[in-house]
DNA sequence: CAGTGGTCTAGACCACTCC
DNA sequence: GAGTGGTCTAGACCACTGA
């Protein structure tokens, strides 16, 4: 937010002689472009100088930067547009091109999608990191639809490796759930799960009233927290006596094991979650280019 | 090839009324622009009219396709410079702005690699694809080399599954190459690779007086053929008998199978391999965004 | 030094969505 | 019809490489 238009820039090209003094703010509060659209100003939520980026990095990656906190802190609704193209590049005092290229970025690292004639969004990653696409779906009953099960919930200080993975301070508590997810009344899915306890309070009301299907659609509706990405680490591990239970198999059958840390579009650690699949239903397809 | 300017754009912007009639052709052959730099047709291999794309999809698309087909003929080695943007833009009769355009898209496909400089590249995937990715490397000894060793090629007509994913025609014949991958001298993987023969005859001579560590190189040093991307399926399964023989193993040990369809930068299939990696060995990473 | 890719600007026209 | 993103152009200056 603090950086400044270079001398380079200010003292190039003829035509832009009356853009604009130096040491202009990356990005312009409330400026003589509300002229037409007069409540401009409510979304831009000025951020502490220390989440400046570095002012010799280029122009595009600092608002690049800038747009993904205030994504992160939630400027915009999931489903509502962000200001247009002009806009933010008028907010931010560059040429259209340059706010395209920011964007363009912005898609390319799925956090935000564009729709033309509609504007753009923020994205969400839900759909494809949902844990499920570990797991086949074979024969009968391939449109039966997964469903999950809670089967318990306490707040707790989590392991230090856990804590470690989420940046937890060293008495900071956790909100711990151990779920199932069913295909056909089989469960193929272990899970658990630890968030950071001050983001997620209003989760743990809610789970004791509801059983949703997704837990990513609710971080956003009722805690405000929007995943971006996730890190998932694979390795195989026969099943202890606890998880092979839950599965109704014998100890040390062979498991597949996803450990997965969950990040929101800021990049600070959101979740810290340990999934089994029985090694039976395991598959996973990826490309590599 | 084929595409010609359409009428919107040759009746565009007056600034460009002198630049070109209607129905240019998407590739100037060998121009005016040559005027400097005389041997500029020496990488220009036209292309058969099937391989032209959609002429109504947008320009820098079409370009890009037809590069990309371009680069799948190795009409560039893979260490030696693509054109310039402007050569290439003047080749193609598009902005150069549009040319970045199709070279960023590139870029991001991980197609050609960019160095400012230098050049533009065309890049190869083998590091990022070994199959040892999927491999754990533990403890002791963490320094050591891979190595690998062929244990028997034959050629032959494949079995149908394998034909299909190679789009071999019925009596086409493949080379079968059973190969296995050690580290620290315990044997992690074993792998069964099948190649068209048609392609990679040259490969199967190179074997039989070379035992080179990683197979990608050698397809394209000896015979010509670019790996661009894989499309990798990993499940879980017991051993058969001849495989749990390799490693030493018990029939029946869990495994990881990954199976793998690789593809030249045209997205024509050049390699099936299904590999085994011992559950106890295996480990993967992956971000999704 | 010439040549390359990287950043940035300013503006045109188009296709699409929603009112 | 107003507003949005998508395509394309034309040109400036910069930073880096290699001869």
């Amino acid at each position: 937010m603090l950086i400044k238009k270079s001398a380079k820039n200010a003292s190039l090209p003829k035509k832009n002689a009356s853009l604009s003094q130096k040491n202009t703010p990356l990005l312009k509060k409330n400026a003589s472009l509300s002229k037409k659209n007069a409540p401009l100003s409510k979304k831009i939520t000025p951020l502490p100088p220390e989440n400046s980026s570095d002012p010799r990095l280029p122009r595009y990656l600092q608002v690049r930067d800038d747009l993904l906190q205030r994504i992160a802190l939630r400027s915009w609704a999931a489903d509502e547009a962000l200001p247009s193209e002009d806009k933010l590049a008028a907010e931010y005092e560059i040429a259209v091109g340059t706010m395209r290229k920011v964007l363009d970025a912005l898609v390319t690292d799925g956090v935000v999608d564009r729709v033309r004639g509609r504007g753009t969004f923020v994205a969400r990653a839900a759909e494809r990191s949902s844990m499920l696409r570990f797991v086949r779906q074979h024969g009968k009953a391939k449109n039966q639809l997964p469903t999950a099960e809670i089967r318990s919930m306490t707040s707790a200080i989590p392991p230090a490796a856990v804590a470690e993975k989420l940046k937890l301070k060293p008495r900071d508590k956790a909100l711990y759930l151990h779920r199932t997810r069913s295909l056909d009344n089989e469960i193929v899915l272990s899970e658990h799960i630890w968030l950071p306890l001050a983001r997620f309070r209003k989760l743990q009301k809610y789970l004791k009233s509801n059983s949703p299907p997704s837990l990513y659609p609710v971080y956003e509706s009722e805690c405000e927290v929007l995943v971006s990405r996730a890190i998932d680490d694979l390795t195989a591990k026969p099943l202890n006596r606890a998880n092979a239970s839950v599965f109704k198999l014998k100890t040390k059958t062979m498991a597949i094991c996803v450990e997965r840390l969950m990040l929101d579009h800021a990049g600070e650690p959101v979740e810290w979650r340990t999934s089994f699949v029985p090694a039976e239903r395991f598959q996973y397809s990826a490309e590599v280019r």
